[in-house]
DNA sequence: ATACACCTTCGAGTGCACTTGAAGTCAATA
DNA sequence: TATTGACTTCAAGTGCACTCGAAGGTGTAT
């Protein structure tokens, strides 16, 4: 049921130091740990890591990524700053995928760009 | 006609510094300089920084952008191995943009999840 | 004339997000 | 029994991409 450091690593896509870093930055709240002080990593953790690495891979600075936390950690009064900083955040992320559409749109653009070059010069090869 | 570096790097959108770090790094070829040494940005070198905004701004490292420079500075020859380059970029840049997409609908989800609950609450609040 | 705003080079400093190392515990395996 | 491998903590190190500071030159405005 509880995954060991390892296991969640694996899952979520993430190295153990990262989780463990993750940790220390207060992203996560306290985990449980076995009788060892390992950790344990329940679903709810796993969900919550999904969500966290779902802000971080679209641009969330860790310090951000931490402040919405420990609002999530401090109850439900909350929910309406944290509604706030997702909209934001989704916002920013909306304008952070049509912007990279955009370079995309330029890179094709320049590939076939260099796609026709290079077919020319092979025609032109081909005559000589 | 050519531009001074501040100019080149309002035009463009990056710092002074950048500029000329991208200079050192051999990101650029050498720029003409006025009578007093000072950097001269022409419209082809404007254009190759906005190709390098490009490159960067979908996640191309310095380094592979230097690459990149360096083959097209040496000429013609150099073309199909810059084609498969800008290629393999595209199509990582592809990818990022779906995996970005599908980030953002993971963030509206669950915005409109808090959107609901917040809602929610202030019905029952009304009520009371 | 003197301040201001621009430019130059060189080298060092910064910020972020990891990433690694040292030193140690514990359980299972050859 | 000795080694292997997974775990722990704490602190220090790394890599990338800037970013800034120092020291100095030049041209225009007051």
């Amino acid at each position: 049921m509880a995954l060991t450091i390892k296991e969640a690593a694996e899952q979520i896509g993430l190295t153990v130091h990262t989780l463990r870093y993750y940790e220390q930055e207060g992203l996560l709240k306290a985990l449980k740990r076995d009788e060892r002080g390992n950790r344990l990593f329940e679903p709810e953790d796993l969900d919550w890591l999904y969500f966290i690495r779902c802000l971080r891979d679209t641009g969330m600075p860790v310090v951000q990524v931490k402040h919405f936390a420990e609002l999530a950690f401090k109850g439900d009064h909350t929910m309406r700053e944290r509604l706030q900083i997702l909209q934001d955040h989704q916002r920013s992320t909306e304008r952070k995928v049509e912007e990279m559409k955009s370079f995309l749109e330029k890179i094709t653009h320049k590939t076939l760009w260099y796609e026709n070059l290079v077919r020319e010069r092979e025609q032109a090869a081909e005559k000589v």
